[in-house]
DNA sequence: GTCTATAATCCGATAGAC
DNA sequence: GTCTATCGGATTATAGAC
């Protein structure tokens, strides 16, 4: 039913979504700030002035490249669920942050970095967006160490993603993707010695 | 023998050290990208061409901002060094961060979001400058952690100042700042649990 | 040393031809 | 729908008067 290929609708639709991963991959890369209309339609080959044809303004462009990075988040959550431990799904996570160490290493958490950027400014609610980017992730979290029985599931959520942030900033200050390798080891332990009865 | 006030170099100095102190607080407030020289300028309550007088580059002043705050740092660890137990030296940092809970939740790590937005850059080399800002507090915290006689100091600190600019983070984009009080009450939790033997 | 005026550049956004 | 040309505003940086 779902018409993959009308030219009408496929060929603009083509076009804007090469332009909201371009937009994900380039503002990951060089913050948004740092970031011209111009590289993110080099990046996607379109030409320039198209650009807002798709994207009324740039901060349109940054508020897709944040849902983009949602929207594969979504997908790894997703793969995970399929497991039937909580705590392997966790675990999965983990293992996942420390297979893409060496991208968080020369560009951070692509969540975490824009959260952070966004969150310098008030106007336009570009701000909120970046919470809620990163509440999805939590939330996610709190949904697993609940379904342990732990006490305290938001606090190990909180406590389990800001690790996470944190180790990668530290990886991408001192460009060091071991800094990854090694949190990472630290947290598999610590999800293995938390039970039921406290930690 | 410092004169304090010799009029031709302290002149110039008072003015430098406003604007140094101007720059650490507006970049942490706006974002280096997004603060102007101009924005500056007016909080240091100086002229905005005369500003060039004193700092070549806007990357000067960012620079300038970054030395502020690991001074500012060494205030602290400085207080901290004059305790007796290198334990109670790393939980008063903690509780020194959850004391500034609010500023977190509004504006972030001063260090942490300026490395974070630093990085996204290659030339000028402020980005390696960010690197050793965050690696003067790791190396304070290995110190202590090593005094303990903990095994893998390096991994430790890591850990510690990671969960602080996770934590940060976090608070800063969910805009909670109840997040750096729950989490930095983990903290110290998890600094009384460590003992010698392993943790 | 201090400050003003302005040059030079860059970038987001629009108008309008095709 | 697609693209070019360009406007207008903002910002870094400099030239030069005082």
């Amino acid at each position: 039913m779902t018409d993959s290929k009308s030219p009408r609708v496929r060929a603009a639709s083509a076009k804007r979504e090469r332009l909201m991963a371009a937009a994900a991959r380039v503002v990951h890369q060089q913050g948004a700030e740092r970031t011209t209309i111009a590289d993110i339609a080099h990046a996607a080959d379109v030409p320039v002035g198209n650009v807002y044809y798709y994207f009324k303004t740039k901060d349109d462009l940054v508020a897709a490249a944040l849902t983009e990075h949602v929207r594969q988040l979504g997908l790894l959550t997703g793969q995970l669920d399929d497991l039937d431990d909580p705590r392997e799904r966790l675990k999965g996570l983990v293992e996942a942050w420390a297979s893409q160490r060496e991208v968080a290493a020369r560009y951070g958490c692509p969540t975490g970095t824009l959260a952070a950027e966004l969150d310098k400014r008030t106007e336009g609610g570009l701000d909120v967006a970046a919470g809620k980017a990163i509440r999805v992730l939590l939330d996610w979290a709190e949904r697993q160490f609940r379904e342990l029985g732990l006490p305290d599931p938001g606090g190990l959520a909180e406590t389990l993603v800001g690790a996470y942030q944190g180790m990668s900033l530290l990886a991408n200050a001192l460009r060091e993707p071991d800094v990854m390798t090694r949190q990472c080891a630290r947290l598999v332990g610590w999800l293995d010695s938390l039970s039921a009865d406290g930690s």
